[in-house]
RNA sequence: GGUCCCAUCGUCUAACGGCUAGGACACCAGGUUUUCAUCCUGGAAAUCGGGGUUCGAUUCCCCGUGGGAUCACCA
């Protein structure tokens, strides 16, 4: 058993969910850092809630996250065969035996597993030696049939036959890892390496689920996080690089991760630090990935299209939506909130917000027609050049008192981005449109 | 309840048995170019309790307490 293989083993029975991401993350750092070999397989003896659209879901969000595997997708209900031939040695060496009628299956016996009743020691490469009296469970059911095998026993069977070297997953197998031990034992095979990984939970300390809010890839993915942020943060959930470095990329955390630095104890999910840390990821997006983004967040309403058709677009984006937003949906709280109003529709100023603290109108007035004088002159279009000169009035009179009435005078609103950049987009004759009208109110 | 796992700021975490227990997120205050945001600086904030072992415990051991997982013909 020198060679690392270990397995992706999902349950159809629902979309993806962050821990199982997590899992995944995790085996897949793991097995990429000391190249091994990673199996894909759907466990889906369940055949009442697995179903071929929750494999594709499943599929789709490990592709965008780029988490590949080597062999498979396999199937287990599609090796059914092989279940029943352990079954079958099993029940010939006298290691497990029909039992009560089936509930599932009329006319048919469930199979019994025949406990040997004793301790079972495992050394997890997390947690240490564990053991475990295997007489807490007894005869355990490992087939609802001759030929309708469960859980445990097809686990066994496929690990044993992908010749998987390392179990890495969630904490809740703990108690379910002795039951596993023995049917290898009886079946004679290797018992591979455990390791059992904390798990993660919501704010009231329980395993996350639902109840807590946005949970499978789909639903991160729907609220603008990207893959490169949902890795970077699961890595952080359990492990840690041993210094103070928090931000990493796929490779990176390929080439220091290790099993030994994963810790124990579970971990809460932040949705602000998740926030943070993919606000980084999103920076550094080039400006045409990110512009795609944003768009499909924006395509899909009106005053969102009518944004993206507008001629300094590109400029919106990298000047105002960029330093702004932690994660792509926020760029409709961003238009729902009215931050780009000032854009859709020219502003109708009440005098009194033009004014600025105890400034008497007359010295706003003067303001504003200087700097009306001032744009004219601009040939140079471009929010540093506005800056710039604009600034330099500014600062020779009392800032405060120029820019708030220009701000004023472009937006109406009390809240928006600086006038220099507002003026940019909106260009030269809007802006000088937009001036004359406040100035004349005065 | 039985069994098992776990225990450092609110949260994620660091600290060969040895500096004033470090960093990040969030929070608060101040500053930068008016508002919002960004950015910068600073601040408050933790070793669950009790016993041991030791010259010295966050760290090792025991007990307690607390939290969690698991006890299916689900996976």
């Amino acid at each position: 058993m020198d060679k690392i293989i270990t397995r992706f083993p999902p349950s159809p029975t629902g979309s993806l969910h962050i821990g199982n991401i997590r899992t995944l993350l995790f085996n897949y750092l793991f097995t990429r850092k000391n190249g091994g070999e990673i199996v894909m397989r759907f466990e889906d003896t369940d055949r009442e809630r697995s179903s071929k659209e929750h494999e594709q879901i499943a599929l789709d969000a490990l592709e965008a996250l780029g988490l590949d595997f080597d062999r498979g997708p396999f199937r287990q209900s599609e090796r059914t065969e092989k279940y029943i031939n352990a079954l079958n040695t099993l029940i010939e060496n006298g290691n497990a035996y029909e039992a009560e009628e089936s509930e599932g299956e009329s006319g048919e016996k469930v199979i019994r597993f025949k406990n040997p009743n004793k301790k079972i020691t495992f050394n997890d490469i997390i947690r240490g030696e564990i053991t475990i009296d295997s007489t807490d469970f007894g005869d355990f059911v490992i087939a609802r049939s001759k030929t309708n095998p469960l859980y445990h026993l097809t686990v066994v069977v496929d690990d044993l036959e992908m010749q998987v070297s390392h179990v890495i997953r969630g904490e809740d197998h703990i108690t379910s890892t002795p039951r596993q031990i023995l049917l290898i034992e009886a079946l004679g095979g290797e018992i591979p390496h455990y390791a059992h990984l904390p798990l993660i939970i919501g704010s009231d300390k329980k395993k996350l689920g639902k109840r807590h809010g946005a949970v499978t890839y789909q639903e991160f993915e729907e609220l603008g996080y990207i893959p490169a942020g949902i890795i970077n943060y699961l890595a952080l959930l359990g492990w840690n690089p041993g210094d103070d470095r928090e931000f990493f990329t796929k490779d990176e955390l390929i080439d220091i991760f290790s099993l030994e630095r994963v810790n124990n104890s579970p971990a809460m999910f932040s949705y602000e630090k998740l926030d943070a840390i993919n606000k980084y990821h999103i920076q550094k997006l080039s400006k045409e990935k990110y512009k795609e983004y944003v768009i499909t967040f924006l395509e899909k309403e009106e005053k969102g299209k009518e944004l993206m058709e507008h001629s300094a677009f590109d400029d919106i984006v990298d000047l105002i939506i960029r330093e702004r937003i932690h994660k792509f949906s926020e760029v409709r709280t961003l238009l729902h909130e009215g931050e780009f109003n000032w854009l859709f529709a020219t502003p109708k100023p009440e005098i009194d917000s033009l004014l600025y603290k105890d400034v008497p109108s007359e010295t706003i007035n003067k303001h504003l027609t200087h700097i009306i004088s001032l744009i004219e002159q601009i040939a140079d279009w471009t929010p540093d050049s506005i800056k710039e000169v604009i600034w330099k009035y500014a600062s020779e009179n009392n800032v405060g008192e120029v820019l708030a009435p220009m701000r004023m005078a472009l937006t109406a609103q009390k809240r928006s981005p600086d006038p220099f950049t507002i003026s940019f987009v909106l260009g030269k004759e809007e802006t000088l449109s937009r001036l004359n009208h406040a100035q004349s109110l005065l």
